[in-house]
RNA sequence: CGGAGCAUAGCUCAGCUUGGUAGAGCGCUACGUUCGGGACGUAGAGGCCGGAGGUUCGAAUCCUCUUGCUCCGACCA
């Protein structure tokens, strides 16, 4: 037996998190959030606090993402958090979607209560209560009806960042808190045809930042009727298959027809003269999307980041006897020379022990982990490690040679993990004939999506309700690629 | 908002049945030996036992009421 085989063999089955994925889902969930030290619970029920490595991870995305936005024509604004009662009350079928989920501003002032504490005060109600911003079509409108005039001030592409609330009964970080943060993008069009369009180029933009930022491969698909946003003619969406097979709906682009545009008088002066009404779509991607990344790549030793978007893309970890100043030194060469060819680089100069560096890294999912040790160093040498293949990727090489090709290395990782979420998706989604298989298919336990014609739940409403509420399914989407025949059903976060 | 669990040190938990005034492991601090897939020794710091009532000479422990968290479901990005 060789060294390397004595120390695999005795390499403890110990995993950084526990439980792990196989064992329980949802906690091992949790468990990588805060062994990567991305987010907290907060005080508020339903909110989180992001810690500043959770943080850096989505301002990448969010770069990203706004960056393609810009791309495309749109414009960067900001809207109030607050929204007149008046306003939301407005689009019938968007106030039935939301009512139940918004948080109300009642008053404008604190007293002192009869035992000492802080009330609103009695005197100080709102004549009209204002709600936080659930979503912003409405207050937008209001803007829009008074910027479109003229078939010349069309289209009006308008996206803002914001923080947007839902109260929610069952919060889980990322997933599904009472506040979170997005993007939501307003456009105004003069024909419905463009808003069509237009909501079909915004989900590709999206796709385009899951697939070659997040390595998500989701599946692209319209909306039934049933899982459509309120007040929209159309909603379409990316549907991700998270590692335990259940769906995240991970972001949404709607065609609100003139419906919006009909409440808020969002008119315009066409050629002909005569006024018309605008059609407009709305689009949103949030910080949900870093919990799927979490249940798309994470694993049982932690957090896995696709290179173009981890905050730290190469940890540097000195392995030092005694003070190690040279080692050190050597490092932070290396690391600015890394700097310089645009790699976001982390050493960890900390006095921690190496192996409590290398898991810290491990944990956080860094891409790519870079260890020196005195004689390295001395041979111009250094090791790299690929998170997400692990120790079986350890290369030793020389640094120039490191230098040369570490973002063709990160490239690969990168490559790689999309290829291994389509595989997963694509691998996971079972045709089916007839809605019993379906309910076969859950009853044992079956990972994964179902795919069957769209008929099939449409014209057995009873049979799909029962299904439904069997097996706690849902239509996630048609595929666009099966234009509107076939439909996918799963369970969903 | 229904159903089920759980609240004791930063974390994971023991102690509760049979009341007697606070424990372990990990983590943290200092020093020393260590450091290539989870080290060890020594010495320390750290808790009005989720909160409020009640029973009692005495409550983490028994009773009542609350609040929070987790999971499952309904609702939703």
């Amino acid at each position: 037996m060789t060294q390397a085989q004595a120390k695999v063999n005795k390499a403890p089955a110990k995993t950084a998190i526990t439980p792990t994925r196989a064992e329980n889902f949802p906690e091992w969930y949790q468990g990588v959030i805060k062994a990567a030290d991305l987010s907290e619970n907060s005080p508020v029920r339903g909110c989180m606090v992001i810690k500043p490595y959770g943080y850096a991870l989505w301002e990448n995305i969010q770069r990203a993402l706004d960056d393609k936005i810009k791309a495309v024509g749109v414009q960067n604004a900001y809207f109030p958090l607050l929204i007149p009662l008046s306003f939301i009350s407005r689009e019938a079928e968007h106030i039935d979607g939301f009512a139940k989920e918004c948080a109300v501003v009642t008053h404008h002032r604190l007293e002192k209560g009869p035992k000492g504490n802080l009330i609103p005060s009695p005197d100080a109600e709102l004549e009209e209560p204002f709600i936080i911003r659930p979503t912003s079509e409405t207050i937008i409108g209001d803007s829009m009806a008074k910027w479109i005039q003229s078939y010349r001030d069309l289209p009006l592409l308008l996206n803002q960042w914001a923080n947007v609330m839902r109260w929610e009964m069952r919060p889980r970080m990322f997933l599904r808190t009472t506040e979170f943060l997005w993007q939501e993008g307003h456009n105004a069009f003069a024909t419905k045809q463009e808003a069509i369009d237009d909501m079909m180029k915004m989900l590709h933009v999206y796709n385009d930042v899951y697939e070659n930022y997040l390595a998500i491969g989701g599946i692209m698909g319209e909306k039934t009727s049933d899982e459509r946003f309120p007040g929209a003619d159309n909603s379409i969406t990316i549907e991700a298959m998270m590692q335990d097979g259940k769906a995240l709906q991970a972001c949404t682009s709607h065609n609100l027809g003139q419906h919006f545009a009909k409440s808020f008088n969002i008119q315009y002066q066409g050629t002909d003269g005569q006024m018309h009404t605008c059609h407009t779509t709305s689009w949103g991607f949030s910080t949900r999307s870093v919990g799927g990344l979490i249940m798309s790549h994470a694993d049982d030793d932690g957090m896995v980041m696709p290179p173009k978007i981890a905050p730290h893309q190469v940890s540097i970890i000195p392995i030092v006897k005694d003070d190690g100043a040279a080692v050190i030194a050597h490092c932070q060469k290396l690391a600015a020379r890394l700097k310089e060819k645009g790699i976001r680089v982390h050493l960890d100069a900390s006095d921690a022990r190496s192996s409590d560096k290398m898991w810290s890294a491990i944990k956080k999912g860094v891409p790519l982990r870079v260890e020196i040790g005195q004689r390295e160093m001395d041979e111009g040498n250094l090791t790299h490690i690929r998170r997400d293949l692990g120790r079986d990727s350890k290369t030793t090489v020389g640094e120039n040679e490191f230098i040369g090709t570490v973002q063709a290395v990160l490239d690969a990782m990168q490559a790689d993990m999309l290829k291994r979420s389509r595989d997963f998706t694509r691998g996971n989604i079972h045709e089916m004939k007839t809605l019993a298989d379906v309910d076969a298919f859950f009853k044992g336990d079956g990972v994964g999506f179902c795919k069957v014609d769209t008929n099939l739940t449409m014209n057995d409403p009873e049979g799909f309700k029962k299904l439904k509420s069997e097996h706690a399914i849902s239509h996630r989407c048609m595929p666009f690629e099966d234009e509107g025949r076939k439909v996918l059903l799963g369970k969903s976060y």
